[in-house]
DNA sequence: CGGCAGGCGGTTA
DNA sequence: TAACCGCCTGCC
C-alpha cells in the first residue's frame, strides 16, 4: 500500500517513545506489528527533500508484495487511521509555534517535525505504559515482546519470524503473578494482572473515563494512555524529560505549573507539543 | 559495589 | 499540593 504524506519521518514516529513494537532495519524501514497486523513500513523521498518533509509511505503486509499491492479497502482504512494521515500536522506545527512565542517550540519542531501520533489500541497502550514505568525503552520493548510471545495470539509469520499480538485482558486476568516470573516485569507484574482483572470485571469503559483508577496507573501513565491509546491530543504527559524541558527552557518548577502552562499554551494539541519537546530534549541531551 | 532508568503507591508535612 | 522512600530488574 502506498500513501502520499507530508510532515512525516519514520524515525521520529517510531522512536519518540509512543510505541514499542517496531524495530528499525538497516535500510531505514521499520518492521513490527500494529494490533495483530505485522508489517514493514518505509518512506520514499526525493533525494533533495528535507529530512521530515514527507514523501510516499509504503506499507507492506504479510500478504503483500513489497508494498506494490493496493491492499483491501479495509486494510487501507486501517493504516490511514493508524498513521493519523487525515490530520494536517503542518498546520498544527505552525499553530503551536505561534502560540508558544518564545522560540522554544520553533526549535523543537526543527528537530522532531516528522512526528505523528499513532492511533494505537487502548488495551495495548495500557499494558505498554504500565510496563514502561521506571524502565528504559530497550527493556520495555523486550518485556512486551516476551509477554506477547508467551501469552499473546499468533498473528502470522512475517519476514521469517512468528509475530504475536499483545495478550488480551481476558488471558492476563487468568494468570497468577508467578506465571509472569520469566518475563521479568518485576513489581509491574502485579499491576498488570490486577489491571487485567479490573478490566474483565468492569470493561474498558473505565479506561475511557479515567485510566488512573487502574492499579499501577498514575498521572503520567494515565496521560500516555489517553494520548496514545485514546488519541486525546490535548493530553500532556509529564515525564522526567518534559520536566527537564519545562524547567530549563520555560523556567517552570512545579508539576502543577507545567500542566497549567501546557493547557494554556498548547491547548487541544498539548500532546503533540509534548512529543516535539520530548524529542528535542532527548536529541539535545546527547550533545550536552 | 552503589547509582540509576521515560513512575507508582503509601506516607508525611 | 509536593516531597520522600522503597521497589524488580538490568546495565553501568
Amino acid at each position: 500500500m502506498r500513501f502520499e504524506v507530508k510532515d512525516t519521518c519514520l524515525e521520529h514516529i517510531f522512536e519518540c517513545g509512543q510505541c514499542f513494537r517496531w524495530d528499525r532495519n538497516e535500510d531505514g524501514s521499520y518492521s513490527g506489528i500494529a494490533a495483530s497486523r505485522p508489517a514493514n513500513i518505509r518512506l520514499e523521498q526525493a533525494p533533495e527533500a528535507a529530512p521530515f518533509s514527507g514523501g510516499t509511505l509504503i506499507v507492506t503486509c504479510a500478504d503483500g508484495e513489497d508494498g506494490t499491492d493496493e491492499g483491501t479497502e479495509e486494510e487501507r482504512d486501517f493504516w490511514y487511521d493508524y498513521f493519523d494521515l487525515g490530520r494536517d500536522y503542518g498546520k498544527i506545527k505552525r499553530e503551536l509555534i505561534g502560540r508558544d512565542g518564545s522560540g522554544v517550540m520553533e526549535r523543537a519542531v526543527a528537530y522532531g517535525g516528522g512526528i505523528r501520533i499513532l492511533r494505537q489500541d487502548p488495551w495495548e497502550m495500557t499494558v505498554s505504559f504500565i510496563i514502561s514505568q521506571n524502565n528504559n525503552i530497550p527493556r520495555i520493548k523486550k518485556n512486551i515482546r516476551d509477554l506477547s510471545r508467551a501469552f499473546g495470539e499468533p498473528a502470522g509469520e512475517f519476514e521469517g519470524e512468528m509475530r504475536y499480538a499483545v495478550p488480551s485482558s481476558a488471558v492476563l486476568a487468568g494468570l497468577e503473578e508467578g506465571d509472569l516470573a520469566d518475563i521479568r516485569l518485576g513489581y509491574r507484574a502485579r499491576y498488570l494482572v490486577e489491571t487485567a482483572r479490573c478490566i474483565e470485571e468492569n470493561g474498558m469503559g473505565m479506561v475511557y473515563e479515567d485510566p488512573s483508577c487502574l492499579c499501577g496507573v498514575g498521572p503520567k501513565v494515565a496521560s500516555c494512555i489517553r494520548l496514545f491509546g485514546l488519541h486525546q491530543l490535548d493530553s500532556f504527559p509529564i515525564d522526567v524529560w518534559v520536566k527537564r524541558v519545562m524547567s530549563e527552557l520555560y523556567g517552570l518548577d512545579k508539576p502543577a505549573e507545567m500542566a497549567a502552562f501546557a493547557r494554556d499554551t498548547f491547548g487541544e494539541y498539548g500532546g503533540i507539543a509534548q512529543q516535539y519537546l520530548f524529542y528535542y530534549m532527548r536529541e539535545n541531551s546527547r550533545d550536552l
